[in-house]
DNA sequence: TGACATT
């Protein structure tokens, strides 16, 4: 009887979002009080399954368990507030990242969600980090600016890659990007360290695309999605992006390569625009951009992308492109992983941004690699071994060999890759090859890439055929 | 829809 009075009040709270139960009288939260963001809950835990676990720290004020609006189905993540602004900030330390709940394979996440910083821009995207720079790391570079609120680094397989850092105010921030953006190379990167603020703003990125849609005639703002890990429909994005973005920028772990792949159509729609507009795309740093995307493009575009650690890494996920000479990028396919929590839309929309914004800046410095020759490559279509070779259907018109490449430089050593162009137009003909070195970067990227949306059209990436097949003559 | 290293 008890329990069931019990479970009863439960879902009373759950309904109107309270936790105040039914003897226990704690309508107030601190005026300061903490809404927190709560990644990697197993979808079986309902919000009386989680308050013992966050009791523990302190009242509770308000605890949702985030959930699809049509199937009500559990999201994997909670709002949660508690009375007291101390009991976050405890559960916080106690907590995020500091253990992995059953059936999990991510440790718990527990930050401030992004309500509470309302978007405001004293969150920073740091870009260009080294391989081996941690949290704390990053902190140390920043705490003399001002009051970190947060700090997140995102890495991948093989070390840090970049990371958002979030004060307590904007001029800190300021301060932060005046002070650090440009200024120093971290070790093991390959280019000056990116500080600028965090696109956290969602209409803010919905303009840029819209912008871009605008310029390019592509990649409208609702049409970067991702195919293969399409779990996702467009009605859940929209519902829910509030709770997807949270979940996308609270340090959920996206699939690596989706994130990768997201990065990368981002980078592309910003060299497409370097060519046509002047700069939506560039904020912080006036770097030029160069004039057009031709093959003189190629090194350039190559070194932000295989050379530096960050290029291709959107910043919300953990995903990371490695950083070593051109052509060894040292990035290996991440096996496929099945999405977790977050919005793949989002990933797209937050690698834009920053991927973007950090090119500029990740333009300068090219390869130490290739001291005379700098970085330029394949230049004429070499054909690697047999499974090796791609062929790549439904690419957009825009794309040239140097976007093609770009987009398949984070699953391996790139030997080749063409798109094919109509002679007389001068038009591409939407379909091209990759080559990679080794079979296996191939698997990767088809894994990755093969029906990834980009507008209307999925890329299709498949082997391409042998040779013996295609000559019906 | 289309389609596999071209001029």
């Amino acid at each position: 009887m008890a329990s069931v009075t019990a479970e009863n009040g439960f879902s009373t709270a759950d309904s109107s979002g309270r936790m105040n139960g039914l003897n226990s009288a704690i309508p107030m939260k601190d005026h300061d009080a903490i809404k927190l963001f709560i990644g990697q809950i197993p979808r079986n835990l309902d919000e009386k399954d989680l308050k013992p676990l966050f009791e523990e720290f302190g009242k509770i004020y308000e605890l949702t368990v985030l959930k699809d609006r049509f199937t009500g189905m559990h999201k994997g993540c909670a709002f949660l507030t508690y009375c007291a602004r101390e009991s976050a900030l405890k559960a916080q330390s106690a907590l995020h990242e500091q253990k992995t709940l059953p059936g999990m394979n991510r440790p718990i996440q527990v930050k401030p969600a992004d309500s509470e910083g309302r978007g405001e821009d004293r969150k920073l995207f740091v870009g260009m980090l080294g391989k081996q720079q941690s949290e704390e790391d990053v902190r140390r570079l920043f705490e003399s600016f001002g009051q970190i609120e947060e700090c997140t680094v995102l890495r991948g397989p093989d070390g840090a890659s970049c990371a958002f850092v979030k004060f307590s105010s904007h001029a800190e921030a300021q301060a932060a990007i005046n002070s650090l953006h440009g200024g120093q190379t971290m070790p093991g990167a390959s280019s000056s360290l990116v500080v600028k603020f965090a696109d956290t703003d969602k209409e803010r990125t919905l303009r840029r695309m819209h912008q871009m849609a605008g310029q390019l005639g592509i990649f409208s703002p609702m049409t970067i999605q991702f195919g293969a890990y399409g779990a996702y429909t467009h009605a859940q994005i929209l519902q829910q992006q509030q709770a997807a973005l949270m979940a996308a920028t609270q340090g959920s772990y996206l699939n690596p390569m989706a994130a990768i792949a997201a990065a990368q159509m981002q980078q592309m729609a910003a060299f497409n625009v370097n060519g046509l507009v002047a700069a939506p795309m560039t904020p912080s740093s006036g770097t030029s951009t160069p004039p057009g995307i031709s093959a003189t493009a190629v090194p350039s575009i190559a070194a932000p992308i295989g050379v530096n650690g960050f290029s291709a890494l959107p910043p919300q996920s953990n995903g990371q492109p490695a950083s070593e000479p051109i052509y060894t990028n040292g990035i290996h396919p991440y096996p496929a992983q099945s999405p977790t929590v977050a919005d793949p839309l989002q990933q797209a929309y937050a690698g834009v941004q920053h991927y973007a914004a950090a090119y500029p800046a990740a333009y300068a410095p090219i390869s130490q690699a290739f001291p005379q020759q700098p970085a330029i490559i394949p230049q004429q279509q070499r054909e690697g071994p047999e499974g090796c070779n791609l062929f790549i259907y439904h690419l957009p018109q825009e794309f040239g060999d140097a976007e093609l490449m770009q987009m398949f430089l984070p699953f391996g050593n790139v030997i080749s890759a063409k798109v094919f162009v109509d002679r007389a137009t001068n038009q591409s003909k939407c379909f091209g090859f990759v080559s990679f070195d080794n079979p296996s970067s191939a698997q990767a990227a088809i894994q990755a890439m093969n029906g990834f949306q980009i507008g209307m059209k999925r890329l299709k990436v498949q082997l391409k055929r042998p040779k013996d097949a295609n000559r019906p003559y």
